[in-house]
RNA sequence: GGGCGCUUAGCUCAGCGGUAGAGCACAGCCUUCACACGGCUGGGGUCGCAGGUUCGAAACCUGCAGCGCCCACCA
């Protein structure tokens, strides 16, 4: 590559440029193509879901791709033998439509006009010149698909092995040809497959009611009434049904009515599976060659089949008067000749069912007609057992069941199509209607030896030849090595919406011919929706095309977005924004690297593990995270949970690495030490690195051209030219000492941040008196070794780290921050709001005050303490020394400020609200009345006080080993009392202002605004109890350490 | 008619027995020498409703409500 050695970046992503650069690069090298003959490595395959050949790149394919990328370029990086294999649909009534269409649009001819042949060749032209737009389009996506195998449902390979699986089933019986009654497409002009129907409830229908006379009228009874909701259909009744066990209709079996519009007498007949007495009159109009049901009735009872519908959806010769009639018109001319007769008993509305056509939305038409089918049970069966076995599993596992209630209730398989695209049936007829199946133009027929053979003009459906994609496209029926290398696949990774069509059908197929399931595992992605949860259609006009998305904000934020939002059994509401926030994502890595490349310079990558370096806390604290991040991550990849996978990385680039290492690692960069400046340099390497790899599945552009920029500066040792062939991190041991370590480092800087933010301090504000104490031992070196870094994240300079557990001297204008293990006071002197710092303690105390409530009363329960298990018990005692010793430290600062400064109203009522507070428990804090009243006193009191607090402190983190732990998570715990504080208040305030006056018209501009939005019960909130929510110093520092920290 | 899924911060969603989270949006401060596609800080949640199980429920069970999807030959 020319490139290849830069070791500059410009300074933002530009997406266009490098994602041009590296697809050639791959291809190229070879990288994509799966080796059958690799014995060396295990084999993982994946055929891509074949998309339409006449399609363009949509959303669904844009996820398909992406999903399945990830996973293979993850194999592959972990040492897999991948294989991933490309193809696309001929689509058979798709394809043709799109052609007729555009025949239909140029030269006015419909394809009859060209007859089959010359049309054929029209679509073999189409296919030609689009077929290969869908494939460009997936390598703008980055999918490394292995484009030396690509196949083609009708190339010659694929075709093979549709005829030979024809032949194979008709051999065994399973594949027949029957005449019955087939869904028919008047529009389509097709027999459709059940699937293929979609269903849908007409609530504007009707269910219309008319009379049949008998032909003996007997005394009172002259008719008998059936109803309808399709009123055409009588001109093909050849009976009237009643339930055998009616008593009404019991005389009246055996009897006949007359038809009132054809000269046609029909029996009356009793059929108990057909009647429901209850519905309706109880009697049935039976039309066996136009309903389903009635079909059946017809075969057991010998009635005749009689068709007054045709293909093309109007009326045949059989329905007489109405002949040629469209069906919908014929509705209403038969209604209106039966109301002429008398013969009309009403209609009411009724919601019928309707099925429709999945391509042309017409309303379909049960049809009699002689079709192919697949006798589907004895194939199904074996696919049930496997998926019981788990020799294929379903993730998400729902659909398991899904698949099971279809499979267990599966009717055959209507096959062939009335097109001409497709492959055409292997089936020849003689004059005499003999059929010739075979795999080549049989000579002679089988029957009769004539010579005189015509191939069955249908096609079969496309599923069906996509059925055997997994090892058609492997070159079956040969036993080739391709085949016995990587077949069965992997993973099967497709949209739900297609487990039966396809799903089904390849695990059908694939245990019936191969032996063997197709599949290992079935990975069902979610659909793709727009932000509010519709469909996206052209008519909505919600399409997010994403070529336009490629092009705007790159396919590696598309993918990385499609990743994130793939949880399992939700669908996908994309929102553009989403996909912005992740282009941002990818332009923080790159400036990220650009940082690297401007400090790595001189620095020489070894391939040795970082820890071997001699390292600082904070390279030890990152490198630690490093290796959690690869942990979930892959984690998260093994169990097909790209989104947790996808947040993975994005937390550790832009919260570990980005916000917190990058900072800490200038401190070395630009100080004097050059031990810790080539530490910090080898250590950001590396963690950069594993960045890199563990987002390469997902961003394989930018990752890529990262990769080779790094490298280039850091030199090649240990990595290869490329990103896709370099080995993808593997878990490890956490060095969690090392992130628990550091956690009082980052708790101290953020304290430190808070109170500026909180105290209106700007950053650019040197603070220079800081004193950091109530440290424990470990803590106290971490703090002193690290104080560099502190220095420079806080803008602080000299802060005094102090020694052995000593807590922060009292002093008046400052402000105070407790965490986890220690104690920060930041001297304001000159810029402090007395008040506003004093506010800011009571509120906490207040949180505090709710903390021990809670928890004491826990510890109070005696059946917590007796059942619960003793580590969640000693949890909640550390916990409440914690909140404790938090307390007494912030009530002795608060002390001091009282000291400074006249103490308001409103902050004596709180404080004496909390010394009432009976689980307060702690009656040696000093009373704010005492203080106020002896105001001489109060520094000594103050003093002893803050002693003995101190020395309690100390002895609790010194029994408790995980002082500092349990310490991070109390803090924690603050958040949630807080909130409950405010519940509560919001509940009493929202009593009480029920009956208050309305928010006043003149009220503060924002708040109003808000409470507008918000609505009345949380604006209220919002007025009158702002204050106590807010949060306490270091309860950020504290809930970060904790994340960081993980569960494990 | 049967089945499945969803209901958590304004929005989109994680979490699925032990201290309510993320991204975006919002507010304040910051044009600090990787990044304004940026940084720091903050505000915002009776986890749909009602019961139950449990020491403890957003999580498990039952019922209900709303939304969505799939399957279905009742005229």
């Amino acid at each position: 590559m020319e490139n290849d050695n830069r070791t500059e970046l410009a300074k933002g992503y530009e997406h266009r440029e490098v994602e041009e650069r590296w697809y050639p690069f791959w291809l190229e090298r070879g990288y994509f193509h799966g080796d059958e003959n690799d014995r060396t490595r295990p084999p993982f395959s994946i055929v891509l879901p074949p998309p339409n050949v006449t399609g363009s790149l949509h959303l669904g394919h844009a996820l398909t791709a992406t999903l399945q990328d990830v996973l293979i370029r993850w194999k592959r990086m972990s040492g897999y033998n991948t294989m991933w294999l490309p193809g696309t649909d001929h689509a058979g009534i798709a394809t043709q439509m799109i052609v007729e269409k555009e025949l239909r649009k140029t030269e006015k001819l419909t394809r009859h006009d060209l007859g089959r042949e010359a049309f054929l060749k029209r679509v073999w032209q189409w296919k030609e010149r689009y077929g290969s737009r869908i494939g460009e389009q997936h390598k703008a996506l980055g999918a490394s698909l292995d484009w030396e195998r690509e196949r083609f449902t009708m190339d010659e390979q694929s075709s093979r092995a549709v005829r030979e699986v024809f032949v194979r089933l008709h051999e065994e019986g399973l594949i027949y040809r029957e005449k019955k009654l087939i869904n028919w497409c008047p529009d389509c002009h097709t027999a459709l497959s059940d699937l293929e129907v979609e269903h849908e409830e007409a609530h504007q229908g009707e269910l219309w009611s008319f009379a049949y006379p008998l032909v003996e009228p007997d005394g009172a009874t002259t008719e008998i009434v059936v109803a309808t909701t399709r009123p055409e259909t009588m001109l093909g009744d050849t009976a009237v049904a009643v339930h055998p066990d009616d008593e009404r209709y019991r005389a009246l079996v055996g009897r006949k009515v007359r038809h009132p519009i054809l000269d046609r007498e029909l029996p009356i007949v009793a059929d108990g599976v057909l009647v429901d007495p209850k519905f309706g009159t109880g009697a049935v109009k039976v039309t066996p060659a136009h309903d389903f049901n009635d079909f059946e009735v017809g075969k057991r009872h010998g009635l005749e089949q009689i068709t007054v519908i045709g293909p093309d959806g109007r009326m045949t010769e059989a329905a007489g008067p109405l002949a040629g009639k469209d069906r919908f018109e014929a509705r209403q001319e038969v209604k209106r000749i039966i109301a002429e007769q008398g013969l009309d008993r009403g209609a009411k509305p009724h919601v019928l069912p309707l099925g429709r056509c999945q391509r042309s939305q017409t309303v379909l038409e049960p049809l009699l007609s002689d079709q192919w089918y697949v006798r589907i049970e004895p194939l199904a069966r074996p696919a049930i057992e496997a998926v019981e076995q788990g020799k294929t599993r379903f993730i998400p596992e729902q659909w398991t069941n899904t698949y099971m209630a279809w499979m267990r209730n599966i009717h055959d398989w209507c096959i062939s199509r009335q097109l001409w695209w497709g492959h055409q049936i292997p089936a020849w007829y003689c004059a005499d209607g003999h059929v010739t199946v075979a795999r080549a133009a049989p000579d002679a027929c089988r029957t009769c030896g004539s010579r005189e053979l015509r191939q069955d003009e249908d096609v079969l459906d496309t599923w069906f030849s996509s059925g055997l994609w997994p090892f058609s496209t492997m070159g079956w029926p040969e036993d080739t090595q391709t085949l016995r290398t990587f077949y069965p696949t992997s993973v099967m990774e497709t949209g739900h919406d297609i487990i039966f069509f396809w799903v089904a059908r390849m695990m059908m197929m694939g245990i019936h011919f191969m032996g063997e399931v197709p599949f290992r595992t079935v990975y069902l992605h979610p659909m793709v929706r727009d932000e509010k949860g519709l469909k996206m259609s052209k008519t909505k006009g919600n399409v997010i095309d994403p070529l336009v998305i490629t092009e705007e904000y790159g396919a590696d934020a598309l993918r990385f977005t499609l990743a994130a939002l793939t949880a399992q059994g939700r669908d996908i509401k994309l929102a553009v924004e989403r996909i912005e926030g992740y282009r941002a994502f990818a332009n923080k890595l790159w400036n990220a690297t650009r940082f690297a490349l401007m400090n790595l310079e001189g620095h020489v990558h070894r391939a040795v593990s970082p820890t071997k370096l001699a390292v600082t806390p904070a390279d030890r604290w990152i490198l630690a995270r490093t290796q959690r991040a690869v942990n979930d991550t892959v984690a998260a990849l093994e169990g097909f949970r790209f989104n947790e996978a996808a947040n993975t990385v994005y937390q550790f680039v832009w919260g570990d690495l980005c916000d917190w290492y990058i900072e800490l690692a200038k401190e070395a960069f630009y100080g004097d030490d050059a031990g810790k400046k080539a530490a910090a340099q080898a250590t950001l390497t590396h963690a950069l690195k594993t960045a890199l790899l563990l987002l390469h599945p997902f961003m394989p552009f930018i990752t890529e051209e990262l990769w080779h920029v790094l490298r280039a500066r850091v030199g090649a040792e240990g990595w290869p030219d490329s990103i896709l062939a370099a080995s993808y991190p593997r878990a490890g041991e956490v060095d969690e000492a090392a992130e628990r370590g550091f956690g009082p480092v980052i708790g101290i800087v953020e304290a430190i941040r808070n109170i500026r933010g909180e105290m209106n301090v700007p950053f650019k504000v040197v603070l220079e008196d800081v004193e950091i104490g109530s440290l424990a031992r470990e803590a106290e070196a971490t703090v002193r070794e690290e104080l560099g870094r502190v220095h420079r994240l806080a803008n602080v300079k000299d802060a005094r780290v102090l020694s052995d557990g000593a807590a922060p001297a009292k002093r008046g204008q400052s402000a105070v921050a407790v965490g986890a293990g220690f104690e920060v006071r930041v001297g304001l002197a000159g810029a402090i709001d007395l008040a506003a710092e004093s506010a800011r303690i009571d509120k906490e105390i207040a949180k505090l005050d709710q903390d021990l409530a809670s928890v004491g009363k826990k510890l109070e329960n005696p059946s917590f303490v007796a059942k619960a298990p003793p580590e969640v018990v000693e949890k909640d005692r550390a916990r409440l020394a914690e909140l404790r010793e938090k307390k007494h430290k912030l009530e002795a600062h608060r002390a001091m400020i009282s000291n400074s400064e006249t103490v308001s109203t409103r902050r004596q009522t709180m404080e004496n609200q909390n010394e009432q507070n009976p689980t307060n428990g702690e009656t040696q804090s000093t009373p704010a009345a005492t203080v106020q009243e002896a105001a001489g006193q109060v520094q000594t009191a103050v003093a002893g006080a803050v002693e003995k607090v101190v020395a309690t402190a100390t002895e609790i983190a010194k029994a408790a080993s995980s002082a500092v732990v349990s310490g991070i998570e109390g803090l924690r715990k603050e958040r949630k009392s807080a909130r409950r504080a405010v519940k509560k208040a919001v509940a009493k305030k929202t009593a009480a202002k029920k009956t208050a006056a309305k928010p006043a018209r003149g009220a503060k501009k924002a708040p109003a605004r808000k409470a507008a939005a918000r609505g009345g019960k949380k604006a209220a909130a919002k007025r009158t109890v702002k204050a106590p929510a807010r949060k306490t110093a270091a309860k950020k520092g504290a809930r970060k350490a904790a994340a960081r920290r993980g569960k494990k």
